[in-house]
DNA sequence: CCTGCTATCTACTGACGAGTAACGTTACGG
DNA sequence: CCGTAACGTTACTCGTCAGTAGATAGCAGG
């Protein structure tokens, strides 16, 4: 039901897609949408909410505490390049619908700023906590807008991937 | 007119936006933007282009050709934060709405590849077409990150933010 | 002062879609 | 058999706009 929901969500957008397409997709009928998830934005919510999670998991552990920032980093990348392609249609929700000025803007922007601060966390023993925010921001931008031109080019790999947008960082090295 | 739009479509999105609150806010009535600017898409469609080429128009002035890489990515940058500054309400509407699966999509689409574009001409010397459109895509991503928490902190100046855009970028020198 | 033309408004229509009320249908306990 | 309860469906209501038809106001020329 979520999945019918995330593949409607993800091919229409939040406001083009009508809870009779979910339903019919999800091949039961509307009431028990209603009945189950609650009104559309809750829908909406419940899916971000899961894709979110499913990301943020993902990422947290490939890039466990312990190594060398250069390869967290580079390890956090190749976890977020393969959700993406892994998950294409979960990240086309989060991403499209990232900055609508929507009702449930505050759900989007709350899972992005849990992989920003965590991005942060990871560069912030060499920087200080201030510092490291606008550039956790830049690196997350930097790697969805690259996903994004993958999406294009599927033949890209997420280790290509990831090595280009190492390529053109210059990140701390230790 | 135009100008009653883009604040409306800034402060609500597209779809919130109604066309009965852009013609109060327009101190017109509602049949006059229908006769002079057309539909609602079409009327989303002209406050995209006219705000996309504005900055289009900002940058291209700004990073001249003749100069060296660094000198233009700096100058297309500083350009770039100023225009967000300066005409935050049409950056909202180009940003917020920037990947939203919608019918006037394909208008938001364009006036970003040519953003993208122009970078990716501007690196293109120093690496091969096909290698320079990545970069530029994740060049043009993070500069809209960074832009976005700069929202929030408004202390910010586009020399700042460009330094720091700058700095954590790893550019051919020449 | 009337005629017609342009510019603008008020007040409507019609479609669409979120959310719901009321109606089956199956399963099970007595 | 018959209540009744869990589960599901069909077929509505009702609000909200996008878009428009028709009325109105100003104004040129005769």
């Amino acid at each position: 039901m979520l999945d019918a929901a995330v593949e409607v969500f993800s091919q229409r957008g939040f406001h083009m897609a009508s809870m009779d397409e979910i339903a019919e997709a999800a091949g039961v009928s509307k009431p028990m949408i209603y009945a189950y998830l609650g009104s559309k934005d809750d829908l909406f919510a419940a899916c971000i909410r899961r894709e979110a999670r499913r990301l943020i998991t993902l990422i947290t552990a490939a890039a466990p505490p312990g190594l060398p920032i250069q390869q967290r980093l580079h390890q956090g990348l190749m976890a977020f390049f393969s959700f993406v392609a892994e998950h294409r249609e979960g990240w086309i929700v989060l991403y499209r619908q990232a900055r609508a000025l929507e009702p449930f803007a505050g759900e989007i922007v709350a899972a992005r700023e849990r992989i920003i601060a965590l991005v942060a966390g990871l560069l912030a023993p060499s920087s200080a906590e201030d510092e490291s925010m606008p550039i956790a921001y830049a690196v997350v931008g930097a790697a969805e807008a690259l996903s994004d031109w993958a999406l294009e080019h599927p033949d890209q790999t997420s280790p290509e991937l990831t090595t280009r947008l190492m390529g053109m960082l210059r990140v701390p090295s230790q």
